[in-house]
DNA sequence: ACCTACACGTGATAC
DNA sequence: TGTATCACGTGTAGG
């Protein structure tokens, strides 16, 4: 594998580097110089060049280590990484970051079309139905009026006479007023007008039995 | 700034490094050898390597500029990203990959903490009382029954009788059968079984005004 | 033989 | 000053 090599070359010890160092391009003292001077003064001078090239690259090698070290993690973090080479794995993680993102955000919008949303019954009076694509023939009502006791039932009522079914519904009571939504099964295209005006009757307008036997 | 470097940098020929390679440790011709051979044959193997090793540069450069092409695309997509060298970048992503991968389960949890969990009522009837620790004296009731009109009026004189409030319901019908959460404010600990032992009434014996004017 | 990917040491540059 | 980061060309192993 590619990768064993890393542990192979850690063997690699300074000595190589520094030979081909003087021997290519690093400067030579001049013969005319003193003894004392050209040795001791030009052998610390080498010395200190040796000693910063070492440090330098040791360094180097530690910012190296270092990067790498991120990209080991990336490894175990990202699923199914088929080619593990540097670009790769980056593009994957792109890749990752874009989808959960989208992912993250997506199922927020849920959270927030679910029941964030039916938490808080507005202030006047509202009916609202709209189709739900996901599900054929399933029509989300939701309404916003005064409780009173029977109100569900009324609703229900109201439904069932229209040979539609209710599946779901929540419902939110606060302060005296009510927020329900309901999931209606069974509504035609051209049975949306007409459920409209009923529940907007049923919402307004307390039914024949309620008035007589008020709870 | 460092990343200038890398616009002046592409200026460099590749003339430099040959001379550099011709100078430190590349063969040289014996002088004993013919002309012919020493020249002709030599000079194409020294093209060859100079060939063969521009090319070799050339695509480590392309290797290069891929890696740090992504590294550049991560820069756009971070937020808040203060330190911009390569290691930080790929530990902010990581962090951000964590994040975001928490972030979502978190979201799937709490969309199945909420709607799904309600979605089906369990063929036998069911009471389940719990406190929630998100609030203070909000009790969570869930209860699965026959279906029957004026059940969700009962249940809130039943609370209401109990000085209780019902802040919030969920409630799901399928197939004559209602699954019923609700959340109740106002309930103090020593309430609680008297809260289940009514509402077990109310689930199982319609009131009496359901019995005289059936709906 | 060729190509790819990597680690390495180095000079340049920024702070 | 030293101490970061970076791009570069190169040697080298694996396919």
């Amino acid at each position: 594998m590619v990768l064993l090599r890393q542990g192979m070359q850690h063997v690699r010890n300074y000595y190589n580097s520094e030979a081909q160092m003087i021997r290519s391009n690093f400067p030579r003292p001049f013969i005319s110089q003193t003894y004392k001077s050209s040795f001791t003064k030009q052998k610390s001078k080498v010395e200190n060049k040796l000693l910063a090239a070492k440090k330098h690259s040791e360094a180097e090698k530690r910012r190296r280590m270092r990067i790498n070290g991120q990209y080991e993690t990336l490894r175990s973090i990202l699923p199914n990484l088929i080619k593990k080479d540097k670009a790769s794995i980056l593009v994957e993680t792109i890749k990752q970051v874009k989808e959960l993102k989208k992912k993250a955000s997506n199922l927020e919008e849920q959270n927030r079309g679910t029941l964030k949303e039916v938490k808080f019954p507005s202030g006047g009076d509202r009916l609202n139905l709209e189709k739900c694509n996901d599900e054929e023939g399933l029509v989300k009502a939701t309404l916003s009026c005064e409780d009173r006791p029977g109100l569900m039932s009324s609703i229900a009522r109201a439904i069932g006479s229209m040979k539609a079914k209710v599946v779901k519904t929540e419902m939110v009571t606060v302060g005296g007023r009510t927020k329900t939504v309901l999931w209606v099964q069974g509504i035609e295209n051209e049975s949306m007008g007409m459920l409209k005006s009923t529940l907007k009757v049923v919402m307004h307008k307390p039914s024949f039995k309620m008035r007589r036997f008020p709870q």
